[in-house]
Order: structure tokens, then C-alpha cells, then sequence
DNA sequence: TGCTAATTAGGAGTGAATCCTATATATTGC
DNA sequence: GCAATATATAGGATTCACTCCTAATTAGCA
């Protein structure tokens, strides 16, 4: 997404355009690992060395209100977030919590449940694969 | 799982058999909505007005690391202990955080893409559901 | 029954997230 | 462009969920 499009976004959503929000959302697509609050925070600090977590943290929430990020499903450890809208999943590391995505049309076809169809709202499907990754089981050995 | 065979499982991994240890699994077990260690901390103090809050979250720690529960995946608020350990998937209302077990013998059957089981070691696989809760979809009108 | 290593209680410490509020700024209407 | 104003931000305080520390307790074993 381009800064035009970003800039668009905000507006539909009566978000004004600052300057710390499309450094947030830059430094988050510039990111591949699904960083958290403190990880944007940190790297944020050399273009806005004033910038607050508060500010950031904020921000990401906001962002992830609108749907312009998501946040990653984990357990219970710090918020990470990904800016990849495309239907994928994820493979987490348990040992270095590393998070891999990964496209498959098999995942993203499969059918809800018509009991729960009928009974809840789904916003969201998603399958979670969880183990040890390549680097971890080197590391270990 | 009676108290039995729970005591073997202790000692078949070298935990001693404490009441606390047993009184917090009771307490998870007797639970439907996986609940937070503070959750159970706060209910246990009937039986164990002592009772640290460290223990028992150390303890739900411990249960998870010998696959005695599981933690619930989650967007990173507090940690949330399952000791339903047969194949089942969640759906999670994103209004009120309630998560509800289903069952799907489609989504226990699926494969793993071999692309990631020739990369890592896969311990987990779920499929993770969002959405509003018939009760949040009531109260919101 | 006594020894020893594991476990616990309770308090301190940590780190992420959130709240508070004075200041700054983006947007709107002139 | 300029002023008005509603929104957003910085920075510090606070909250909350853990996590660590240590002395006292206890389970398991000889
Ligand atoms: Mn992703
Ligand atoms: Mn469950
Ligand atoms: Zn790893
Ligand atoms: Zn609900």
C-alpha cells in the first residue's frame, strides 16, 4: 500500500494524517517478523527520536480497529502485529518465537461449521501451526 | 482425569504431589472457559486462603510444559489454560474475549503442507475462529 | 523418623500496556 | 492564508500480568 492509498484510509476513517502514523505503518511493512509495539517503537526512534510508545502502541491498536493490520494469534506474550491482509497462516517457533507466514488454498477454503455459522458472527478463520523451527533444531543440537 | 491417575502423571514426571498442585487442576478442570491463572487463583482461595498467586501460575506453567493443559491462543492479553486435551478447535468472541470448544473432524484431518513439515517439527495445529458471540450480538442491538 | 531436594508463600521487581494531561498539530470554515 | 477546534502526541504515572527472590515448608525416600 502506497503513502497516497495509506493517506486514504485514514481519512475514511476520520483518522487524521500525522506524520507518526505513516512512519508506524512504514516501519511495520518494512518488517517481515510480525514485530511487536516495542520492537516499531525502537526502530521508529532514529527518525523520531521523540516518538512515545504510548504513541505507537496506540497507533498499532488503531490500525488493527480499522483493519488496516492484524494482530497475531500467540500465547499471550507481547502483541505482534502484520500488516499482510492476504488470506495466510502462520507457523510459530515455540523455542524462538519466530513467525513464519504461509499461503495454502486448501486452509483458506475450509468451511465454518454450520453450527457455528448460525450461531456466531466469524470475522476471522485461521489455521495456527506451532513446533520447532529449522534454526532451533540446529541450535539444540 | 481422576485424582489417580493425575498423581501418576505427576510423578511420572517428577513433580511431587502437593494439594496445591491438585487443587489447581480441579479447579481448571472443573471450568468450561479457560480460564486465567488469576481466575483460578481467585477461586482457589476459598479452599487455600494462602495460596500465592505464583504458585498457581507457576504451576499452570508447569502443567503446560508436560502437556498436562494447554494455553489458548489468543491476541496477547493474558494467558488462558485449556485442559481439554482431545483434538478441538475454539472460536473466540473478539466483544466479550468467551471462548467455546467445537469439535471438526475436517479440521483435525488436515494435512500439513510438506513444505513446512520437511522444514520444522510441527507440535500444534488449530484452527482458530473470531467473531461476535450470540450474546454480544443481542446486547449490542 | 530424619534427610534432602523440591516446592511454596509472600514480597519485590519487571515489562508491556494503558491512562492522564498539557502541549502541539491537522483539518475545516472563513 | 488564518483562526478556531477537535484530534493527536509526548512524557510521565499507573496498572496489570507475570516473574524473580529467598526463607520457610513439605513430599518422598532411606
Ligand atoms: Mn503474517
Ligand atoms: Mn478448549
Ligand atoms: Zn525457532
Ligand atoms: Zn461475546
Amino acid at each position: 500500500m502506497d503513502i497516497k492509498r495509506l493517506e486514504e484510509v485514514f481519512r475514511q476513517h476520520n483518522l487524521k494524517v500525522t506524520p507518526q502514523r505513516i512512519a508506524i505503518y512504514q516501519e511495520l511493512i518494512n518488517s517481515s517478523e510480525h514485530p511487536s509495539a516495542i520492537n516499531i517503537y525502537e526502530r521508529i526512534k532514529a527518525q523520531y527520536p521523540n516518538i512515545s510508545l504510548d504513541t505507537v502502541n496506540r497507533t498499532l491498536l488503531t490500525f488493527a480497529e480499522i483493519g488496516l493490520v492484524r494482530i497475531v494469534e500467540g500465547r499471550g506474550d507481547p502483541k505482534r502485529f502484520d500488516p499482510n491482509l492476504h488470506p495466510h497462516h502462520h507457523f510459530r517457533c515455540i523455542k524462538c518465537g519466530k513467525i513464519i507466514d504461509f499461503y495454502n488454498e486448501e486452509y483458506d477454503a475450509l468451511d465454518v461449521p454450520s453450527t457455528l455459522k448460525d450461531r456466531f458472527i466469524i470475522t476471522s478463520k485461521r489455521v495456527n501451526l506451532e513446533g520447532i523451527c529449522d534454526e532451533c533444531q540446529t541450535r539444540s543440537d
